[in-house]
DNA sequence: CCAGACGTTGTT
DNA sequence: GTCTGG
DNA sequence: CCAGACGTTGTT
DNA sequence: GTCTGG
């Protein structure tokens, strides 16, 4: 899955790549270690063709469990769960991130830390909803590549997509699963990390560093 | 109608 | 073991 | 996601 | 709060 990622919110590649018409008076500084809970940017759409940039913060909670926060969400049976199925039709959104890590495990404890990153796309928008200053990453199964580090990986929306998938006029189902084909197998990139990444407290650009080969 | 579950991951 | 904070 | 704490009551 | 099962 995703429970951690990496952005450094480069308002200037933001704008590049979208170029919102709205933007946060909230800067974000580079983050080398979002972990649910804290502030991250999201791109949406509330408008037709008002392209936002805004900041929410990682993880849905439920009224009636407000202190667990859901950082993913299963795009599979998303529209039969409750807790997200309006988001799902009603408030798409990209969340711009630069990789996530995930957990390679043997049995129970979490061994080795891997950078899941993209040669070709600096940048890697993935697919959220949002609902009022809460959003989370929808997930699938990993593809071929990936499935060796961890069964779960983010939906990834192709940039042909993006603008269908921000389009809240789209509230079809099968039209909303159409812009989320999996992705190609060889589409993401990863390499081992140190374990300074668990601690949710380490920030720094070294967290990237790799400790071993590209899988 | 009320009671009770409800969201993820990994692991069993 | 389970919950909370980051 | 992992790290790290992990107790009660009533009251502000 | 809202949905489902009984």
């Amino acid at each position: 899955m995703c429970g951690r990622f990496v952005a450094n919110n480069e308002l200037e590649t933001i704008k590049e790549v979208f170029n919102p018409k709205i933007a946060p008076s909230l800067a974000l500084g580079e983050n080398y270690n979002v972990s649910p809970s804290q502030n991250t940017f999201v791109i949406n759409k509330q408008e037709a063709a008002v392209i936002e940039l805004n900041t929410k913060v990682w993880g849905f909670t439920a009224t009636w469990d407000t202190k667990r926060r859901l950082a993913n969400a299963r795009s599979e049976s998303i529209l039969q769960k409750a807790s997200f199925k309006d988001s799902y039709l009603y408030r798409r959104c990209l969340v711009p991130i630069n990789g996530y890590y995930e957990w390679f495990r043997v049995n129970e404890k979490p061994t080795q830390a891997y950078f899941i990153y993209s040669k070709k796309m600096k940048l890697l928008p993935v697919a959220g909803i949002y609902l009022d200053d809460e959003m989370t990453i929808l997930t699938t199964s990993a593809n071929a590549r990936l499935s060796a580090i961890h069964d779960r990986m983010p939906v990834l929306v192709p940039p042909r997509n993006w603008e269908s998938w921000l389009d809240q006029s789209i509230t079809e189902p099968g039209q909303i699963q159409s812009l989320i084909p999996s992705a190609p197998l060889d589409f993401l990139d990863a390499y081992p990390v140190s374990s300074s990444v668990n601690n949710s407290r380490s920030k720094g650009k070294n967290l990237i560093d790799p400790i071993g080969p590209e899988i």
